[in-house]
DNA sequence: TTAAATACGATTAAATATGTCGTATTTATT
DNA sequence: AATAAATACGACATATTTAATCGTATTTAA
């Protein structure tokens, strides 16, 4: 439990890796998959799914590649997170209401609390933070 | 990402509900399991669990159950997660060190700063405020 | 025209989480 | 002593989620 995707993994790596390079320097999803040894095509997915955040500017054609578009420092971990995988809650139930037993549930109030602990870290932590 | 898993909300959920009776009152998991929908046997092996780990108190034969054993004021919510599901980080690196890739890594610095802050609120959080 | 890069839906594979089965043990009740 | 209702627990099966791959299209510098 509370392990983070490979999906949010390859993607710090990336915009760290980016972020020890001059700004508008491009990087291949090539070059990352080999320094660090993940799956290309995984990572370019990844990365695409960046560019369409607007976190990543995406150049296209050969010597093309990525570069940082976003602020970091703008971004919360909350927000870096939900783009990628989508709202961020430890249980469905902060969401969605459709749990058909919701009403016998003793845990729900509880667990939000839990929840909001969480989330409000999350937001309190910035991209910038994570990855300079 | 950041799901609690079904053991940890079933024991939640055990709990909170014991929590609402006498102290020395005794739950059956068939109890729980009935009220609340949930999988009986797999309730049964999460009590148990909570047994061996001196949360609960188990009471063999019929007319048998459990209660709560612990202080649960004094349980941290990461010990308690912990207990139920083993170390608790948001990457295996951050306990074991069998990446292969270890050298090549550079996030394991901030994903271990991220980690800290995660493990300090839950460390923070005891399991009485969670379930009263 | 070619080659090297991004773009992306569809599918497969692997890992993890969830649930069930079967059997043993304990013990209150009859 | 027999029975029944509960805990105890390893082994197995299923379902879900995550991770990775495949195939093809598009873009564009050389």
């Amino acid at each position: 439990m509370l392990k983070i995707t490979r999906k949010v993994e390859y993607a710090l790596i990336a915009l760290r890796h980016m972020q020890s390079k001059n700004v508008d320097e491009l990087t291949s999803a090539k070059e990352i998959a080999n320094q660090y040894g993940i799956p290309q095509q995984l990572l370019a997915k990844t990365l695409q799914q960046m560019a369409r955040d607007r976190i990543l500017e995406a150049v296209q054609g050969p010597a093309g590649g990525y570069r940082i578009l976003a602020k970091l420092d703008r971004i919360s971990l909350k927000d870096f997170f939900e783009k990628l995988e989508g709202p961020l809650g430890m249980m469905d139930c902060y969401f969605e209401s459709d749990c058909i037993q919701i009403s016998a549930c003793n845990i729900r109030v509880p667990i939000q609390r839990i929840n909001d602990n969480l989330r409000n870290m999350f937001t309190q932590m910035t991209l910038q933070e994570v990855t300079q």
